[in-house]
DNA sequence: ACTGGATCCTGACTGC
DNA sequence: TGCAGTCAGGATCCAG
């Protein structure tokens, strides 16, 4: 589900709701997740002010005065929106913060493929974070960084631009949509392109993130923003989920291979 | 060190 | 209508 896009979206949303308030409680009705919930998140935090939320890669980073970081991960499916506190909560709701504003933080994860987890210390040395690679909108990503760390690699280029070490928030649909703009075949081995396709790809992948925050993110099926609205990048996606259909620059129909566990599709003439 | 595969979980959809 | 099989926005872990 969430690719960068949709967790900044998620972020930016939350964000100005909760920001300097104060959590009142809780509820976990569901602690499995992909770890355990921490049980004793209610004495960690009950009457604690967020300080902050910040996104690292896909992990949300809710910061709280006198230390501390929640980190949330939303996996395949999960969201996180802000609510009322009477709302009433429905199947896979599985956690609500609330705060004394009235206003209540509430995570939907159908798959339970999420995360949330404390972090003490700097979060950034927590074992999920630490060796993560460059975000991809940060000026330490390029063509070069990409190049540099193929070099000898012989997995496809589609998994590469997906394994979070080399660059972080780059999910399916977007590294999809990303080496189609880029004219790159994705079944092609990282190792075999040059330098200069490297820095085409990494313009592409910023290109195609930016724009897709920009529209809010994109709604396959059940991603909402904080505020509870769709994202409206579906719509701009030239290849993703298009098996079969035309190309849109030259009408080859475009083909789709399991790359790494997950389905590629692209233009057989356009990409190589 | 790199690579591919299995795995966690629920729901939507397809085809028989 | 039901049931089996497939696929889905992620990423960790493990064997070879």
């Amino acid at each position: 589900m969430p690719e960068l896009p949709e967790v900044e979206t998620t972020r930016r949303g939350i964000a100005p709701h909760l920001e300097g308030d104060t959590l009142v409680s809780i509820e976990v009705r569901q602690p499995r997740l992909r770890w355990p919930v921490p049980p004793d998140l209610s004495p960690r935090l009950a009457g604690r002010r967020l300080q902050s939320v910040a996104r690292r890669a896909k992990y949300l980073l809710l910061q709280w005065e006198g230390g501390g970081t929640l980190l949330i991960h939303l996996g395949m499916s999960g969201s996180l929106r802000i609510v009322a506190a009477d709302t009433p909560a429905e199947p896979h709701d599985h956690i609500d913060w609330r705060f004394g504003n009235g206003h209540c933080l509430r995570l939907r994860d159908p798959r339970r493929f999420g995360a949330v987890l404390w972090c003490d210390g700097d979060p950034h040395a927590h074992p999920l974070l630490r060796d993560l690679g460059p975000e991809p909108l940060a000026d330490t990503f390029d063509g070069d960084h990409l190049h540099r760390l193929a070099q000898g690699r012989r997995m496809a280029v589609k998994p590469f631009l997906m394994d979070n070490r080399i660059v972080v928030g780059v999910g399916n649909i977007y590294a999809t949509e990303a080496l189609f703009r880029a004219g790159i075949d994705p079944t092609r081995a990282a190792g075999r392109i040059s330098l200069a396709r490297y820095r085409r790809l990494a313009e592409a992948v910023r290109a195609v993130l930016s724009e897709a925050i920009a529209a809010g993110g994109t709604t396959l099926r059940d991603f909402v923003s904080g505020e509870g609205r769709p994202g409206y990048f579906r719509q701009s996606l030239q290849v993703y989920g298009r098996t079969g259909q035309p190309c849109p620059v030259c009408a080859t129909p475009l083909r789709a291979k399991r790359l790494g566990q997950r389905t590629s599709t692209w233009c057989p003439h356009c990409q190589h």
